[in-house]
DNA sequence: TTGTAAGCGTTATCAA
DNA sequence: TTGATAACGCTTACAA
């Protein structure tokens, strides 16, 4: 802004250490004081500089967050929580997002020093700048990423979920599973999906690579897959893009799903449940997620709390149509009860 | 951070002023000198702390971003342009989500404190208070809002793409209309594309408020639509969620679409190309606002240029199936050229 | 080519 | 109950 705490002391007649107490209620101030000072921070429309007082007060109050992308909705989700919830809290939200970015290690530097703490997404940022941070007594906390010393974090169950969703498919009678999903080693919470499936499936599931977590990738792939020998009967996707893209991919080559072919997916994005078929899928509390980071960072920050944390929050499997009938529940899953408007 | 400059020159044995120089590159330094100071901030790991740079400065090197939620996927792809070039130019992103909050000037005020510029939604923030930001210099850029003094704008078009689509229709064969959509009055992007469709059709639309762009009123508003006597051939809806929320309405109902009711939205969320029927839409460039967003805000910051500006860009059609068949121009219109992995 | 010192806008300590 | 004044970490005249 324009105006500062001296032309507020100057018009009040009064020095600048006592506009300051009066506007904190640091220290006493005369009833009287207090209102020539409040009527002149009045008529001048005076508002603290953030630089002065940061810099005054050794803190931003301000939060940041790292996150590889923000195409698809699980991101988004995340971060609307994460500053819903830091906002209440009276700290800003300052956004990186590393997506095809050089120089990764400088923006995230630059964030640090905006910031008193971070929300880091997986392993958006290198080890080595992670444990730097962690020096630098930079306050962090970790979605989606399996737990390390020196930092919180906070995810959502993956395992016993997965196993669910694979327990579920086997119901039906498949026998020929497949797991589409990126490089297992950059995405902890992948790999746990894939662990979960595995342990009930064993040799009846294969995994496959896409390449990222996308549509396209997912379409690529399942075409692939769709159209070699030996067909899989399901197949069960890390997230619900992958999927979206696997369900494009059998309607290329004449397969019906569920008829042909069953397909899930993973976090309930808002397309899923609009595809046709609508999809199966495992919701994450993607928002409530973005709001517990962003009070766990509060804690840390404002020293509440000292030790780490971690934290897992349950999921829910979302049954659909991609993954077939379900003849004795309801004649039509995708208008089961709740659905289409549950609440969030 | 930590460390300061007066440890980095007194370990080079220079004075900070040097090591200012040295490291922003202003003022003459002896290479020699220089060598010392580089090496003193390599090892003492040094980052100038944007605290003090900012003050010293008068800058924040940060802009502002309000929006009312970023819950679909529009607010989000605009606010992923403009990160990206903000970022680029050596800007940081700061943002502020109006949805359900109180207090929102205190809100907007804080943010304007921490950033040099910002990029503003619609009316997310009052009249009144965007008079006083510009009157304290702020540098704004407003996006989905008509012109006004003193600040940028910036939006596609809609006027002639909603007459496009309102032809198109007709061209389907159609005569009986609606258009829905949230009270046009908050949302001047809304209203052009009333205007555009009603200066094709005439008395043949008639407009009915959803309280809010969403799928929940989309299908409310729809479903009591499609109830009523004289129900209309072609939903023209103003945007993509409001449109699948018609869509799910008519599933209820057990209309066909696009065989007993045509649907269009606007955008092209990820959904509507999942739906099914596909959605026939409006393609808005959503990446490309922001990055303008953030180019513009850049040059009234940095002076490069002090006149208001008011940008147009173009959108496209989208042909899909929700809004009938087209025999002549391809079997399958969801699978037409490009779609559905057109680059970005 | 380098150093001294005056800001930048606050907070908070210490005297008065 | 108040007022000087020293931080906070940097940039940048101005002098040397």
């Amino acid at each position: 802004m324009d105006v500062t705490i001296y032309e507020v002391a100057q018009r009040a007649g009064v020095s600048i250490a006592t506009v300051s107490r009066a506007l904190r209620g640091t220290g006493p101030v005369a009833a009287r004081t207090r209102e020539k000072v409040l009527k002149a921070v009045e008529e001048l429309n005076f508002t603290p500089s953030h630089l002065g007082v940061s810099l005054a007060e050794g803190r931003h109050a301000a939060n940041g967050i790292v996150f590889p992308d923000l195409a698809g909705p699980y991101y988004t989700e995340v971060l609307l929580g994460y500053e819903e919830v830091a906002s209440e809290l009276g700290r800003s939200v300052v956004i990186l997002s590393t997506k095809g970015r050089s120089r990764v290690n400088d923006l995230v530097k630059d964030l640090a020093g905006r910031v008193d703490g971070m929300l880091i997404f997986g392993h958006t940022v290198p080890e080595p700048l992670v444990a730097e941070l962690v020096l630098l007594r930079m306050r962090l906390v970790f979605i989606s990423r399996d737990p390390l010393t020196g930092a919180d974090t906070l995810r959502s169950e993956n395992r016993a979920s997965a196993g669910a969703l694979a327990e579920h498919l086997a119901g039906h009678g498949y026998e020929r599973f497949a797991f589409l999903g990126a490089p297992m080693a950059s995405q902890d919470d992948v790999d746990e999906r894939w662990q979960g499936v595995r342990a009930v499936l064993g040799g009846a599931i294969e995994a496959v690579d896409t390449r990222h977590y996308t549509v396209e990738c997912g379409f690529e792939a399942a075409r692939g897959l769709l159209k070699g020998r030996r067909r899989p009967e399901a197949i069960i996707c890390s997230d619900d893009e992958v999927a979206l893209g696997a369900l494009l991919a059998a309607e290329e080559l004449g397969l019906s799903v569920p008829g042909d072919l069953a397909v899930t997916g993973w976090d309930d994005i808002m397309a899923a449940r609009h595809a046709r078929p609508a999809l199966t899928t495992v919701r994450q509390p993607m928002r409530e997620l973005g709001a517990r980071a962003a009070r766990a960072l509060d804690e840390l920050i404002t020293g509440a709390r000292h030790l780490p944390r971690h934290q897992s929050l349950p999921t829910e499997l979302v049954i659909r149509s991609s993954c077939g009938h379900h003849p004795e529940t309801s004649p039509n899953p995708d208008r089961r009860a709740g659905d289409p408007f549950r609440p969030r």
